[in-house]
DNA sequence: TATAATGGTAAGTATTCAATTACTTACCAT
DNA sequence: ATGGTAAGTAATTGAATACTTACCATTATA
């Protein structure tokens, strides 16, 4: 009766993607950290000793992730930015884009949180740096360009602005993390990128 | 030649004190979730054994060490607020106080950052959101008091105001986090700080 | 169509680690 | 002195859990 063809059998590549996907579901619910290779088999829907035909162990499923998560970010953060008419609409494109993110794969923050905490010299927290040194510069430029056009303060601390910025994400974020939802996230996010923007902008 | 006697038998209380300076101790470079009883007793200098003559489970230990950190850095940054001379000033000191806690106690944010990932129903977490919660109130009342005096703009958005201030110490704390040092964070926080403030007060 | 490679399962193994147990030792009030 | 309690140790247990192995089925290709 279920017209559903169940194709057990994947391509390395695909599945890959697969297990990557539901690591980061999982991810939603549960630290990194609790969530054992069974459970991510049993979330793709393969038997445990499966995931190893496609990662070479746990730990290259959490690289891949975060990787993913790194990609996908990045990306949509420059779209945001290219896409605004000004430097200043970019921030808060880009700040909208980010809350937007995370709304969307709510097992990043978790993902992230988790990461930060591994040695420094883990190959899993070299992408997390690499992705917070691709943020922050990001953020430069912008304010950069935005101090060029005059739209912020001449004097503004450029690089506390950007330290500013992803704190106030951040902690936007560790918010939604207490309270367990993201259903207000954007509410609130829109209120505080007002606050930062009059903190950056030159007075009225 | 060492005339320090090593009383290696100790009263509960006191042990527990130890045990639980010892879990924070170790909190500062390796994430509370590798932390096993047996590195926490070498840490303090006894048997794996005997830490469970003074917690009844490991969970036990983390949840002392967490309500350390609660009243600690609540009762830490209620005298910086109440010293202060206005209410702005006194959130410029508590701004300062909460980041001289995390340099004097590195192993906080890890521990922090660990105990928020996990269930909603766990003591551990429950302490958690209530430190924010007091936090935010401490910051609510002082944003009040601010706008009684004029000393913050009249239309200003206190929820998102006191979100921001804690995000922008976040946003600070993870920077320490990925360089692995706290040596510059007062110094960045300064910067920091002197935008926020800049936000939330009246335009001159 | 035979065959090699690939992706899958089920059942291991080795290891780690929280908690327990059986026993010992220090302290202290009677 | 002495007996009870609190605080310690060393060894062990049992449950998880990452990874491996032996085997099977499907797919692709020569």
């Amino acid at each position: 009766m279920s017209p559903i063809n169940k194709p057990t059998r994947l391509p390395t590549d695909e599945r890959q993607a697969d297990i990557v996907a539901a690591a980061l579901r999982l991810a939603r619910d549960v630290s990194p950290g609790q969530i054992t290779t069974s459970d991510i088999a049993a979330a793709v829907g393969v038997s445990q000793g499966a995931l190893f035909k496609h990662f070479a162990s746990k730990d290259a499923i959490w690289l891949a992730t975060i990787d993913w998560v790194q990609v996908q970010l990045l990306a949509s953060l420059e779209a945001a930015a290219t896409a605004a008419a000004t430097p200043l609409a970019a921030l808060g494109d880009v700040f909208e884009a980010h809350v937007a993110f995370v709304v969307a794969h709510p097992g990043v923050p978790r993902l992230i949180f988790h990461e930060l905490q591994r040695p420094a010299d883990s190959p899993v927290k070299q992408v997390v740096r690499s992705l917070m040194q691709a943020y922050r510069a990001l953020l430069l430029r912008l304010l950069g360009a935005a101090l060029l056009q005059g739209q912020v303060r001449a004097q503004l601390d450029q690089e506390a602005a950007a330290t500013l910025f992803m704190g106030s994400v951040q902690g936007l974020v560790m918010q939604s993390m207490l309270s367990g939802q993201t259903t207000n996230l954007p509410a609130q996010a829109e209120r505080v990128l007002t606050l930062y923007l009059r903190g950056i902008t030159e007075a009225p």
